[in-house]
DNA sequence: TAGTGTGAATTGCTTCACAGCA
DNA sequence: TGCTGTGAAGCAATTCACACTA
């Protein structure tokens, strides 16, 4: 399939060797559910809106609507994190920020470089959600000529062939690659050999990485074939609840 | 199960309103479970590595390996869809591949418009996998003067002002929204209200859908946080393992 | 013999319902 | 009184193990 550049994003998902956290040791010394963590930056979005209009505290019930999710499912998952609620009344803001944060790993500085910079590369570089929430780019690169040297959002595109030296020089942790899917697994290969701790793979294709490097898959394909299918059920239901065409 | 049609599921996810789908109603008309669904995109990917190597059968625990699940697991998985294997031999790769097109409705003519012509919209409009699962771009919108009128891909990016007439025409089904957060409520009401089945929503917030249309988040924000998680659970293991520095 | 297909066991997530506290 | 926190119940998904067959 394809080679362009890129794609998207998950959810649900599966552990299928890029997203979803299997039970895979380490992620249980403190045992919140994968699935939970899954929940954890909705939450914070949700928070984000109740926090720009100077409201204190929230219900569970409340946040719980914005976040799309059911007011149990979201306080048993804050109980996980040592709930700070206080009942008769409901949660901070501010606290749950602070605390969802922390869970998170976000009050860390994480290092990220920007491998392929095609219009998604751009698209990441460009986006602000970063900068928020701890994440400072470090370093983008690229094998095309004619990108190589041109400054994004203030910083130099550098040449793919320095990668090594540019994590080692930065001690970035985690890399986002947004490259056709053909030269993806090479470049992972580098990353991981130069000591990153996470990858996100952009490619539409399945990375094969050792097992203490963490993976996850945004794809853009796999995330329009799964809406697709819910949508064709639904169109389908339709045709047999409306008009009973053969 | 014969023919397929569509599908199914429910579970893993979550639903945030956004991912995943909750055991609402239709979607259980066929029960292929929603983990399962996820990981079809993913099985055919795998597939087309076989396929281009022209090998015409794969044993469960070859393609398993490549997709990055156990082999149990795919096994289960391609049951639901009536399976085709033959014991001692394996699967036929073009059955498995025409097996799982189908179930998904990647046989299906699927209209998109991508809403929001910034480097990820155009990063989107670019993307060749689309073609390739039977997914056609037949509209671009954005609201910028400077943007509106390029050709992007072979065709002329509209002005969102024209969405509802684009939509209308087009007869488009699904829509990919890559505006920013302030923009995307806004937008997807008035794409709801045109008659859409489905949004794929890359804005970094929760849209609030009638249940009769199908919506999936895909947002980077929440992928790197993550990420970030697991990755930050290993540097503390490490931590610990390695020299116990206070 | 090699590898699928699947009941049964297991694990993990979600939902319920209510005790307990501000 | 209102809303949190959580055991317990209910489901869904994963894993196991093996009967079965090409």
């Amino acid at each position: 399939m394809s080679q362009p550049e890129y794609a998207e994003l998950p959810a649900v998902d599966t552990h299928p060797h890029g997203n979803a956290a299997d039970g895979s040791g380490i992620d249980e010394i403190r045992g919140i559910p994968d699935a939970t963590v899954a929940r954890l930056p909705v939450y914070l979005q949700a928070l984000g809106t109740f926090a720009a209009t100077d409201t204190e505290t929230v219900s569970s019930e409340d946040l719980a609507e914005l976040a799309g999710v059911g007011a149990a499912k979201l306080r048993k998952d804050l109980s996980y994190l040592g709930s700070y609620g206080t009942r008769g009344v409901g949660y901070s803001v501010a606290r749950l920020v602070t605390q969802i944060s922390e869970t998170l790993g976000l009050t860390l500085d994480w290092r990220v470089v920007i491998v392929g910079m095609g219009h998604l590369g751009r698209a990441l570089a460009g986006y602000s959600g970063f900068v928020t929430r701890g994440f400072s780019v470090v370093g983008m690169f690229d094998v095309d000529e004619s990108v190589v040297g041109r400054r994004v959002g203030g910083q130099t595109v550098r040449d793919a062939a320095e990668l090594e030296a540019g994590i080692g020089e930065t001690s970035a942790q985690l890399a986002l690659l947004a490259v056709p899917a053909d030269a993806a697994q090479g470049l992972a290969d580098r990353l991981v050999a130069s000591g990153i701790h996470g990858i996100l793979n952009f490619a539409p294709c399945v990375l094969q990485i050792p097992a203490h490097v963490q993976l996850r898959r945004v794809d853009l394909a796999t995330e329009l074939q799964i809406l697709a299918f819910h949508a064709g059920r639904r169109e389908a239901a339709d045709l047999l609840a409306g008009k009973v065409s053969s």
